[in-house]
DNA sequence: TAAGAAAATTAATCAAGGATTAATTGTTTT
DNA sequence: AAAACAATTAATCCTTGATTAATTTTCTTA
């Protein structure tokens, strides 16, 4: 079970985060300043911290400085996260600006946490003649490689990732959305009809299956 | 026998609500404030609370964040919800902007509390050799898939829910109204011959049976 | 009163039009 | 180069009204 340590001054919004990773089965630790943080961290070794910049007396840059080898998400108000901070992210790590939803919260969580055990795993997705590489970004029709684009291919992952379920557009918004934030439900339906024709291109295959009213999913080949 | 909070300082509305509510055999308990909210829940547990915003004194943001584990129905005149809202909001909860319908009113209601006991997320329901998926929307006879419309496919998961009961044309509409919000009483009769003769395209059985004045339920195979 | 015929109600099917949603294409913006 | 946006075309679905069939109720009359 993985142990994740809430850093936040504002005791309503920390419940609220503690609650909702405690219902995704999260064991939950709290700190409300940098200071009451750092001591607790001499004792316990969370998996997983949230640490929100806005702190009273030890400021959220010297906690961030101060945590070695632990992965953090940074949660801040403003919405262009300091350079300075930036630096202080090692590749373990992320930040979020607020407002942000539960759902693109806990799609973090779980992307951090997910690297860390599967450490750099590279997984080769595999549907009929499609091979979907997810770290290197690339995507071939038996052998002949196909250019997507970064949201094409958050896209083409998703649905390989579960070929038969059916995604809802705002769904597939919701868990693409780390890879492309700005993405609207609008501007999806042109990028999977460009998505589309640049599989048929290479295979003669459409791959993508509507489902009226629904969404989409890979169709069967 | 469900409990119901409402917390509404506008007596009208919450008046019809409530008659509403205990019309469909709900236990109703009534706030007229965020403070007197907070006291009651300090005493009973509803299973679901259904919260207006627009609170004198207490604001109806204060209340959401003090409530722990009931799922919360958010009702708000504001359009756009605000994000903080919805941070607040866990995956029990849900939101809908006035003016809304009293049908849509009780079927998300219908939903919280179903979501709550029976956690029907992903399910295959079955009935002779009939196997409906509700988180792929998909029907199959034996091994051949039936293609229905988002309509007969909310028909016939309704009916397969509880294969023995006899529902009454409104119930189904209300009952299914989430999925098709818009269809009529007039309609239904249409759609449940297209998802006959559909069915009995693949399967050469009728498996839907009318009950004379009353409805429909599934057919005893 | 009981049987059968007519009327009324409810159900089922069909086909056409309108409405909604999806897909594509082209243009502008970043 | 990629994504967002706008506009058009295409596909599918839903509703409606007309028609036919099934069932119940009412009415008639022996």
């Amino acid at each position: 079970m993985y142990q994740i340590l809430i850093i936040d001054d504002d005791e309503h919004i920390g419940n609220m985060i503690e609650e909702l990773l405690r219902k995704e089965n999260y064991d939950v630790l709290r700190a409300f300043s940098g200071s009451e943080a750092l001591l607790l961290l001499s004792d316990k070794q969370p998996d997983l911290i949230l640490l929100d910049l806005m702190l009273p007396g030890l400021s959220g840059e010297d906690v961030l400085a101060k945590i070695q080898g632990i992965p953090v998400i940074v949660v801040s108000a403003k919405v262009d996260v300091d350079d300075k901070i930036k630096l202080l992210l090692d590749g373990d790590s992320d930040y979020i600006t607020k407002p942000y939803d539960t759902k693109e919260l806990l799609a973090r969580v779980l992307v951090q946490l997910r690297e860390r055990t599967a450490a750099t795993s590279r997984s080769i997705l595999k549907y009929d003649d499609l091979r979907l590489d997810t770290q290197n970004f690339e995507v071939f029709a038996d052998e002949a490689q196909i250019k997507l684009t970064k949201t094409e291919f958050a896209i083409l992952k998703l649905l390989m990732q579960n070929p038969k379920q059916v995604y809802t557009k705002s769904k597939i918004l919701d868990l693409i959305s780390l890879d492309t934030p700005d993405c609207m439900e609008s501007s999806l339906k042109v990028h999977v009809s460009n998505l589309r024709s640049k599989l048929r291109g290479e295979t003669g295959k459409d791959y993508i299956e509507a489902v009226w009213g629904i969404g989409f999913k890979m169709r069967e080949q």
